[in-house]
DNA sequence: ATGGTCGGAAGCCGA
């Protein structure tokens, strides 16, 4: 438990929670979050490793998961008011948690979908369904009440808006993840909800920073030729109770490692 | 240079 008053929340693409175990263990010793917030656990819920988090301290959880792939999952020290999960784009994919804490901070976990490879939604069915996924997220938080309500949103957004969020703007406009049409998705749903990209208060948007590294690269240190996929947001009414953002660059290069690094959240809420 | 490597419902598919 981090120290009294203060709130900490990982998020992390663990691609596989089962295989994950020791990494997450090992995250735990380096940030201690209160909440943990995964995507990819690619389990259903019958199979997830609860009693590995229990041991933990993460004794209260909502998960939605699938068969397989995708698969969110919200584990926290601390108990809910509420939590539920919902879909998105009439499938239930495992995409979206959500968890409401005693102190009225609502948390939402969400994996968007990766868009596959052609950046054009009428021929590559993957990139359409991101596409409407981004829209949905804008509608749904557009239509909710009041940003004065505190609301955090992390998770692994498949979007890296800024030029610093990807090794080469240039090189990457026309690939899935950096592409304008998502970018201006992203934004357009930053704005709908005042949401403030927490990451980005405490590292200045000059200053390259990259959440996720290929598994293909022969080095992935040397080459970093990294992205910004994971992000945490938080609504304006959460705004002075920032206290850090740490992205965990180091548990790329760990045994077995995930594509993506965790990034927690520090609030004083 | 259009590959490369992971993880799972495997021997392919999604990332």
């Amino acid at each position: 438990m981090t120290a009294a008053n203060t709130l900490a929340i990982s998020t992390w693409n663990v691609n596989s929670v089962r295989i994950r175990l020791d990494g997450i263990a090992a995250l735990v010793d380096a940030h201690e979050p209160d909440v943990l917030c995964l995507q990819e656990t690619k389990v259903v819920n019958g199979s997830f490793p609860l009693a590995a988090f229990e041991a933990l301290g993460y004794v209260h959880s909502v998960i939605n998961g699938i068969k397989g792939y995708n698969g969110v999952a919200i584990l926290s020290r601390l108990p809910f008011a509420e939590s539920g999960t919902r879909d998105w784009c009439g499938k239930a994919d495992g995409r979206h948690a959500w968890a409401t804490l005693e102190n009225g901070v609502e948390i939402n976990n969400f994996y968007v979908p990766a868009g596959g490879d052609v950046a054009d939604p009428a021929v590559n069915d993957k990139f359409a369904h991101k596409l409407q996924f981004l829209a949905e997220m804008i509608n749904w938080f557009a239509a909710r009440s009041a940003p004065a309500n505190r609301l955090v949103m992390v998770g692994d957004l498949n979007v890296a808006p800024l030029e610093t969020d990807v090794w080469s703007h240039k090189a990457l406009l026309k690939v899935v993840s950096h592409t304008p049409v998502e970018v201006e998705l992203l934004d357009a749903l930053a704005a709908s909800h005042g949401w403030i990209d927490t990451a980005r208060v405490f590292t200045p948007p000059e200053e390259r920073l990259y959440s996720w590294w290929s598994y293909r690269a022969r080095d992935w240190d040397t080459a970093d030729r990294g992205r910004r996929l994971d992000h945490a947001w938080v609504t304006p009414a959460l705004e002075g109770a920032l206290r850090s953002v740490e992205t965990l660059r180091p548990a790329r290069g760990w045994d077995r490692p995930s594509d993506h690094v965790p990034v927690t959240l520090t609030l004083s809420p």
